[in-house]
DNA sequence: ACCTACATGTAACCCGTTACATGATTTG
DNA sequence: CAAATCATGTAACGGGTTACATGTAGGT
């Protein structure tokens, strides 16, 4: 799903400016989407153009001004039927899995580096996930998708851990005469 | 990681054609990365440029014929350079979480059928890497990147397995009532 | 004095996918 | 006979990231 699209779905949960709806991405849904300010602001002007949302400015007290939007009948709707229409594929990018692929070109010192920064990267993303975990007023599927990406990151962490010495060691020994 | 360098990646395992690398995406890497024929040969036109592949052409019978690429030693030294450089991130971009999370805006048969696609889908994802996993001549790094895969693909299952008939029921009765 | 948070936005750049085009051969 | 496999390639199109630009306020 796109970034329009995505915007149209936060708006859903409530009217918010772009800084907010880059927010929301970061503090809830990072485990599975999260466009950058670069695509969220022209994504929220062409809905506007589109008439999926209107513009209202609030002025705050030694902040500057938000453009707060809301969703129109019309972009309720498109958000529905855009819903309607998404497959649920997922899309993985993982360039820790290719070092580890391709670790043998490695050191033993580089490789356990990089699985050492991939844990730290793992550990604070369950943390942030983890402080929006357990809310009872959310919709099941909220709290499924909350949990889904938590328990995702556990077992990455688990099997990273349990074969992280073996690795190691038969990396070093890895090319010895047999 | 680019589509260059991921090819320069996979000729460091052995000469191949253009077809061949899409395979061995297919076959052993599909959990991180599979980029598709449309960037595949033209990056192998610039890596030809840059001289660090070579190309030679071998008929065949009763099939066209082959554009072989082979590393040069600067294609060689080029990706190791890259992957000392390449930091060990993981970018998931899933429209199923995205549909569970707003799932309240679906009805409990379009989530259903959203669930059990999700399911198929890794299933088959996993047998892909099941049948080359145990490989015992494999360097140990690849032996864990697909083991790896694995075990995510199946905390994955597990849980939606797990939470499937209870996310299904509460979504029926969510907004019921108090 | 500097960094972070708040707040919006633009433009260059990179990059990849999809769809199309071509054509022989094998398999169901 | 239709569909899949082998094999290469192009072009249009869509889409996002990074970096830059600007400015205030509060904390260290």
């Amino acid at each position: 799903m796109n970034t329009q699209d995505l915007c149209l779905g936060v708006l859903h949960l409530g009217d918010a400016s772009g800084y907010e709806i880059k927010q929301t991405f970061e503090r809830a849904l990072s485990h599975f989407q999260s466009p950058s300010y670069g695509s969220i602001y022209p994504a929220l002007r062409k809905l506007q153009s589109a008439g999926w949302v209107t513009q209202r400015i609030e002025d705050q007290d030694k902040r500057p001004a938000k453009k707060i939007y809301s969703l129109t009948h019309e972009g309720r709707s498109r958000f529905l039927q855009v819903l309607s229409q998404t497959e649920p594929q997922e899309i993985c990018k993982s360039d820790f899995v290719l070092l580890a692929f391709f670790a043998h070109l490695l050191s033993t010192d580089q490789l356990a580096a990089i699985v050492q920064q991939h844990l730290n990267t793992i550990e604070m993303d369950l943390e942030k996930l983890q402080a929006i975990q357990g809310r009872e007023d959310l919709p099941p599927g909220m709290r499924f998708s909350i949990d889904y990406g938590i328990e995702v990151k556990q077992a990455r962490l688990k099997f990273v851990r349990k074969h992280l010495s073996r690795l190691l060691q038969e990396h070093q020994h890895y090319g010895d005469p047999a």
